[in-house]
DNA sequence: ATATGACCCATGTGTAGTAATGGTACAACA
DNA sequence: TGTTGTACCATTACTACACATGGGTCATAT
């Protein structure tokens, strides 16, 4: 599994790295069900930190694309090939569009989307 | 019509304006149809930019709360009565909040969905 | 002992958006 | 000429957040 990070590039370096693992998985150069390299291990080849991958992987396993399994270590989803090509973010992108497109109809500002979208996002309960 | 504007209030200050106006509305202090002071006076009064009292009659004239008629000033609005107790804002906020929600079911970060709104509100065409 | 993922504390940097300010200019009227 | 609302140019201060980094700790296992 060749993996490389461009520290240059706009693209968050969590990012790079989902979207590498993916694509690994995608063309079957990793195997649902195979073994990941651990957190701190990664970091440490591709000279990251370890938070930075940590990140990659808990969203990977959100995505249902990797799985965690504690000390035993981190694997490749069974279904990661299915779960790879749903795009969680497409669909977010797509429902946040049409609510905010039904509010610039009613002449909503911008100014006050924002506003009203910082208020939803900060009064949350957890 | 007193209008008194705190600097010091975190509350932006066409948002204060905004406020007395209409509850001036509400309370009976300024009749519909009866004439508002121009942006520049009341600027002038208050101590103001103009761009920051025209900013507010703006979102006025939208909420149908103010009429103005190019040279001729700055009117209450017939229906103002009605039309100051429709909150704009809130219905975005509960039809925002009603998507957001459905977004957290589906566990995605509030990170994802800052950039996914950051990107809906960049990308329109005007 | 050693390694795993996960959690807490925190800092620094860069970007983006708001709010408010100022100046200038315009067409439509009295 | 003077006033109306409106439009454009611009800058400053402030806030919020993303990203990435670092240190430390924890239970769970081999």
């Amino acid at each position: 599994m060749e993996i490389i990070i461009d520290i240059d590039n706009s693209v968050p370096l969590f990012a790079q790295l989902m979207t590498q693992i993916k694509e690994a998985v995608l063309r079957d150069r990793i195997s649902p069900g195979a073994a990941l390299p651990s957190i701190r291990q990664l970091a440490n080849d591709l000279e990251l930190n370890n938070k930075t991958v940590a990140k990659a992987y808990r969203l990977l396993e959100r995505d249902s694309v990797i799985q965690t399994k504690g000390y035993r270590g981190t694997f490749v989803h069974p279904d990661a090939k299915v779960n790879c090509t749903v795009d969680l973010n497409e669909w977010v992108t797509t429902k946040l569009g049409e609510t905010i497109a039904a509010f610039r109809e009613s002449s909503v500002t911008d100014s006050e989307i924002r506003i009203a979208f910082g208020n939803v996002m900060n009064s949350r309960n957890n």
